[in-house]
DNA sequence: AAGTAGTTTAGAACGATTTTAAAGTAAAAA
DNA sequence: TTTTTACTTTAAAATCGTTCTAAACTACTT
């Protein structure tokens, strides 16, 4: 399915500011980004783009599943293009995120759902910091 | 120990200010807040502090490790009492965030830590949805 | 082709947090 | 105790990431 595609199967118009963002971010290499991030990235392609656009396109496309927002007490949002359900290192002093495939945790015990609720995914977070 | 203790213990002086701030947060109870929720509670204390003095103070004591940061895509930063290892419940819809003691959960499997890096402490986090 | 609903944009606005710089206070030195 | 020093508090301004506004533009429908 080529990107269009994706777009329009996602309910979203493949408008041309869409597809410059489709083709980098959903090219099959997984990556965390901020907003800022992806800018730069555009303009090393050759276009430009309004970073209120960049932003609307970032929202539409986590809310339809396209790309998912990290958890992250950094002041800029950072976004993530592997949508499966994934764990992260962290190294807290330089915020870089490396990915954990799933199935390289297991947890064993978890605690009830609270009453009223449903489980909605478990992130497993390993904060790690460079040996001395 | 009391908070002036604490305080000094954590190489911070105990001001004025500090010790109000102490006396709500180091109470025994857990609680996750932002700067502004504090705030109020100052304010419904009789007492008044300057945003920036609460900005500060929390910054100095989540550095001695008094209280924790959360990671949250929010975009004000939550703050946590309990300092201990542990996890969280989150629901996405409200931002609320319940602890899970930490031997609630029991990971069975983990990732080899990347070459050059130490474990730093390990974070779950379960989203929870309301059920419909 | 014409209509319409959705999208992009520059720039303004917003809200959380940090900075500034002057006044105040706690601890150390005399 | 007084003096000195470094640290802290504060209001206000600044900063920075993000969202809003409203006008121009574009994709899709009729
Ligand atoms: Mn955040
Ligand atoms: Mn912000
Ligand atoms: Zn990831
Ligand atoms: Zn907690």
């Amino acid at each position: 399915m080529n990107n269009k595609e994706k777009l329009r199967k996602a309910g979203l118009r493949p408008t041309k500011q869409r597809m410059i963002i489709a083709d980098i971010l959903l090219d099959g290499i997984n990556r965390h980004f901020t907003a800022e991030n992806l800018q730069n990235e555009i303009n090393s392609s050759g276009n430009s783009m309004s970073i209120a656009t960049i932003y609307n396109c970032l929202k539409k496309f986590r809310n339809c599943g396209l790309i998912k927002q990290v958890e992250s007490s950094k002041d800029t949002a950072i976004f993530d293009t592997n949508i499966n359900q994934h764990h992260h290192f962290l190294d807290e002093e330089t915020g870089e995120l490396i990915d954990i495939e799933n199935d390289e945790v297991n947890l064993h015990k978890l605690p009830k759902i609270p009453q009223g609720y449903l489980n909605n995914g478990v992130e497993v977070l390993i904060k790690i910091k460079k040996q001395v």
